[in-house]
DNA sequence: GTCTATAAATGGATAGAC
DNA sequence: GTCTATCCATTTATAGAC
């Protein structure tokens, strides 16, 4: 009788399945983020998933479209961290270390490094992509910058005339040559410590050549 | 006879060849920047240079040495820009204009940005390639920029306790959004003259923090 | 050394049973 | 919806003639 296997549990059943779809971009998600692009195999995509190459593509109709999936995604999670967390009215000198903080905790983390890797390499081929991936991510930290910066200096903390030429500079201190080196060398990130040690130096330098006397 | 065709040319003959290596190297190096390395087949190298496949593994043993090779040439292509040039003794001012503006005429320049790209997306498969990349490129300038700002201060013209930190603090803004927008966006790198501004803008802002009053 | 032709493997994508 | 099995194009790399 059918009653024999009782225990078995059928193949098409998906154990406290968060929906096949989630599974499929976290699989490929990792994967992606991991190899690039080229170097992803749909073959590999639906064996980490746990499902047939067919039920992929019953999900996503090509590797293009579930790339662009896995990093529209990529890009909400971090969307979050990008809007400078309660920072408006803190007096300039902690407001900025606390962004700087932040950013920089975020471009060093394993998932915004290989967004980045990924969107980079891949953009020539992806035009639509690499628009979708500043105006989400980069462009949206740099306007929340440049407009904590405004509201300093319209309380009198700074002196700014330009606010978005401002927030570009310190942008990229706060970026410097960490990226680089995570990106390039299998040496780890910076340790808190350091970070925050040079998160100190870049607001320093920056309030002391914007900061009112 | 054998002269029966005297102007027919060997197939074999190299036209005014630069030596079959370089040829290879130039169509190679092309390819790989333009379209990245899991893009880039053998076949097409050889088409592009003019060979055949055989041919192509008779001078390079694989794809991966072939691409080695490629950034290899493109690093030392770059390097005779990255040396700080006759800004030896110049005064502060002139001397990190001049340096501001040659390094991000190298950052923006497309081939720059072709080897940036590709060596982003492969140095977690090629990290030996990652490491001679940040090396010969980004450390080097990294390294003369610290070295120049170095002897301005040993001439009384900067007040600069570490000079890397402060080498990298200036290179992150030089390198800006715009390196990003270049990378990401079809947009046109900016002209020479918002090149030159925005650098006028980075060695105000610096000087206004480590100058001598 | 260089070519043509091909081997061997892998990739993206689909057909058809259940 | 899901799987198994397969098609077809492409890729890296090599064998063998000249």
């Amino acid at each position: 009788m059918a009653s024999s296997e009782p225990f078995v549990i059928p193949a098409t059943a998906a154990i406290a399945s968060p929906s096949k779809t989630t599974q499929i971009l976290e699989a490929a998600g990792r994967l992606f983020l991991e190899g690039g692009y080229g170097a992803t195999s749909m073959d590999a995509v639906a064996r980490a998933a746990g499902v047939s190459k067919a039920t992929l593509y019953a999900y996503f109709t090509n590797k293009a479209e579930l790339f662009s999936a896995i990093v529209a995604a990529e890009c909400a999670r971090a969307v979050p961290m990008v809007v400078c967390n309660n920072v408006d009215g803190l007096p300039v000198h902690e407001g900025l270390l606390k962004i700087g903080r932040t950013l920089l905790d975020l471009l060093l983390s394993p998932a915004a490094l290989g967004v980045y890797r990924v969107v980079v390499a891949e953009s020539p081929r992806f035009p639509e992509l690499g628009r979708a991936f500043y105006h989400a991510g980069p462009a949206r930290t740099l306007g929340a910058i440049s407009a904590y910066l405004q509201a300093a200096r319209d309380r009198g903390e700074l002196t700014i005339t330009e606010p978005t030429i401002a927030a570009e500079l310190f942008w990229g201190m706060i970026r410097g040559h960490a990226h680089l080196r995570c990106l390039l060398l299998d040496d780890k990130a910076p340790d808190a410590a350091q970070r925050d040690c040079y998160v100190q130096t870049v607001v320093t330098v920056f309030i002391r050549s914007f900061g009112v006397s």
